[in-house]
DNA sequence: TCGGAAAATCTAAACGTTTACATTTTAGAA
DNA sequence: TTCTAAAATGTAAACGTTTAGATTTTCCGA
C-alpha cells in the first residue's frame, strides 16, 4: 500500500507539471492531445484517484450536502431521502445522512460535524422546531432547507405538505358519507404536522356545522402504541364514534391492530382514514383509505431548493413549498 | 459571513502560536491553564470551528466510514444502518450512507467517491457478489465489511445470518405440523440469501425424507410482485401446496396480497412462514409466522469488525460472523 | 543568585490540491 | 526566415491543519 499516488507522481510519470495534470483532471481544456493522453495513461497506470479532501480545501466547497432526519427507521424518511439522493447525484452532489432519534442533543452534535466537514448545504427535519440548536448553520452562512417540519426562530426554505388540507379532505369525505361522530387521533400539538392535521379536522367539522366533541379528540404522540390505546379508548367510550381519522402512519397501524383485536368491524361498524400511506393499506381487508404524500417528490423539491440556494449567493427570499396530499379512498369508509 | 475564522485568527486573538491552539483543540495537554483559558475564550468569541478537511488531510484519516446499501427503502437496511450509526457515534466515527438501487454501476461510482473522500472503511451490501467493481477499495487498502451478502473474489470480513438454518427451521416446523406439500418462493440464486435459503428448504425436506417436488419451487426475485405471482401460480397448480415458505419480506407481502385476493385461507387451507419480519406480521389475521433477523445487531457487529480492522493495521485473518435467526411462530401455521 | 531540567511555547514544513500569473512553445503571416 | 499572437505549459502561492524539533520560559534546589 506504499502511500497512494498523488498528482505529483502523475506529473512526474508524464513529465509535465502538476498544473497541467490538474487541468486534465478537471477537464479545463487548453492541453494538447498528446500531452493529455500521456497524462491519462500515467493516471491509470498509477491508479491515481484525486483527493477530494485537498480539492475541497482549496475550492472551499465539498459538493456534499448533509441530511438530518429524526428517525431513519420510519419509512417516510427513506423515501424522502431517495428523492434527494436521486436529484443530488444528477447534479454531482453527494449526501451525508444522519439520524437523530428525535434527540435535540444529537441533532446539535450532527450539525457541528456537518459544519466541520464543510457541507455545502443541509436538508433537515428537525427534532425541535424552535431551531435554536441549528442556528450555528445559519451563522456559518450554510443554506438550509426544512422538510416536513418548519423552523420557527429564523427563516429557511421549507417543503411542507398541506396538512390542513389533507386532513380536511379526509374528514370531509367522512362527513359526506353521513358520519357525524368522527374521532381524531392527534399527533403532538407542538409539531407542525400534529397541529395542522388537527386544524384540518376542526375546519371540516366547522364547515359542516358539526360541533366539536372533545371526547372524540384523542391525544397521541405519533407512535404506534398511542394509536392502539386511542382506538381502545374510543371503542369503550359511551360515545363510540362511527369514524376515525388517524394523524400518521404509525398510529394508523396501532389503530388497525386494536380494531382487529376488538373485532370492531372496519368499513362496517367504523370508517377509517389515516394520514400517510402505509404498506398494509392495500391488502388488509377492507383496504385502507389514506391521505397520501408524494414522498419522493418532497425529497426532490427539497434538493432543488437547496441547490438554488447554494448557487444563488444573492439573497433569495424565503420560499415555501406546499404540496397537496392526495386522498386515496379505498374500502375502509362506509356510508351511513 | 466575512470568511470563517481559522486557527490563525484564534492564535492572533489569544496572542499565541497556532501550534498552541492546535494543542488545546486536540486536548493534548502541555498548555498552561491561563493560556488555555485565553485560547478557549478566543475560540468562542470568534465562533471558531475547526476544518475537518484540513485536519483529515494532515492526519490522513477522516473518521468517516462509508455505508453502501442496495435499497434504502427496504426496511431491513435502515435498521441495520441504525445499528451501525449507533456504534459509530460512540467511537467518534461518522457515516456516509449511499444507496445503489441494486445497480453495479452506481455502486462502482459510489466506491470511487468514497475513496476520493478518504473514508477510513466501508460497510457494504453489494449489488454484485463477485465484488470485482469494489476491488478498487481493496487496492487502496481500505478495510471492508460485507453485510448480508458475501463477496466472492477476495477476502473481507463478513456478517451474515445463518440463512440455511433459518430456512431449515421454518420448513421443519411446517413438516412437524404434518405438511408434506411445502412450496418455496425462492430469491435469486446468484445471491447468498437467495441460494442459502433454498438450501435450508432442501435440507429440511431431505432430513424428513420428503422428495423435492420441483413444481413447488417457485423462482422469485425478492420483489413483491414475484411473491404475488408465485402464490397465484401455486394456487392454480394441480398440486396445490398446503404450506408456503417465502424467502424474503417483500415477497411475503406479495404472497399475502395474493392469498387475500384468492381467499385462500391463511392458517386454515394453507400455512405460511416468511423469511424476515414484516410490519404487518403481527396484526393481519391470522398473525404471520416469520424467521426474524437481529437487524440492529447485525449493524453493530459490522461496525465492530470494521473498527477493529481500521485500528489493527496488522493482518487479521478474514472473520465471518454467522448470526442465528429466530423462528417466530404465530398463527399462520396450522396442523394437518 | 544561579544553573539546569522540565514545561511551555514557537517555527516551519508538510498534507494534495487549484489557480493566478509567468514563461515557453507553436504556428501562421509577413 | 522572422515576428507575433495564441496556445500550452510551468511556477509558486495559497487552503487550514498537525507535528517534529527548536526555542524560550518557568521553577526548584543549591
Amino acid at each position: 500500500m506504499e502511500c497512494k499516488p498523488t498528482i505529483e507522481d502523475v506529473a512526474k510519470l508524464a513529465s509535465v507539471s502538476i498544473a497541467t495534470v490538474s487541468r486534465v483532471i478537471n477537464n479545463q481544456g487548453g492541453v494538447r492531445k498528446v500531452t493529455e493522453e500521456r497524462i491519462v495513461n500515467a493516471i491509470s497506470e498509477l491508479g491515481y484517484i484525486r483527493s477530494a479532501l485537498a480539492r475541497s480545501m482549496k475550492r472551499k466547497e465539498t459538493n456534499t450536502i448533509g441530511i438530518i432526519v429524526p428517525d431513519i427507521t420510519n419509512p417516510f424518511f427513506p423515501h424522502v431521502v431517495a428523492g434527494i439522493e436521486q436529484k443530488a447525484r444528477e447534479k454531482g452532489y453527494y449526501t451525508i445522512l444522519s439520524s437523530t432519534n428525535e434527540s435535540t442533543i444529537i441533532e446539535e452534535e450532527i450539525v457541528r460535524i456537518f459544519i466541520e466537514r464543510g457541507v455545502d448545504g443541509v436538508i433537515i427535519t428537525t427534532a425541535n422546531e424552535t431551531g435554536d440548536h441549528i442556528k450555528l448553520l445559519q451563522d456559518q452562512g450554510i443554506p438550509i432547507v426544512a422538510v416536513d417540519r418548519t423552523i420557527k426562530n429564523f427563516e429557511v426554505d421549507t417543503v411542507l405538505v398541506d396538512n390542513v388540507n389533507g386532513a380536511y379532505q379526509a374528514v370531509r369525505q367522512l362527513i359526506l358519507q353521513g358520519h357525524e361522530r368522527i374521532a381524531i387521533i392527534c399527533g403532538p400539538q407542538n409539531t407542525t404536522p400534529g397541529r395542522e392535521r388537527y386544524l384540518g379536522y376542526k375546519k371540516a367539522l366547522e364547515e359542516y356545522n358539526i360541533p366539536l366533541d372533545s371526547s372524540l379528540v384523542i391525544q397521541g404522540d405519533f407512535m404506534e402504541n398511542s394509536g392502539y390505546k386511542g382506538a381502545l379508548r374510543l371503542f369503550y367510550s359511551n360515545n363510540r364514534p362511527t369514524a376515525i381519522f388517524s394523524s400518521n402512519n404509525q398510529m394508523t397501524i396501532g389503530c388497525v391492530k386494536a380494531l382487529t383485536e376488538l373485532d370492531w368491524k372496519l368499513g362496517e361498524e367504523v370508517s377509517f382514514i389515516g394520514f400517510d400511506d402505509v404498506e398494509i393499506a392495500t391488502f388488509i381487508k377492507p383496504r385502507l383509505s389514506v391521505v397520501s404524500r408524494p414522498m419522493t417528490t418532497i425529497g426532490e423539491i427539497a434538493f432543488q431548493l437547496l441547490y438554488e440556494r447554494i448557487h444563488f449567493k444573492g439573497n433569495l427570499p424565503k420560499r415555501e413549498f406546499l404540496l397537496t396530499p392526495e386522498l386515496k379512498i379505498r374500502e375502509s369508509c362506509h356510508k351511513i
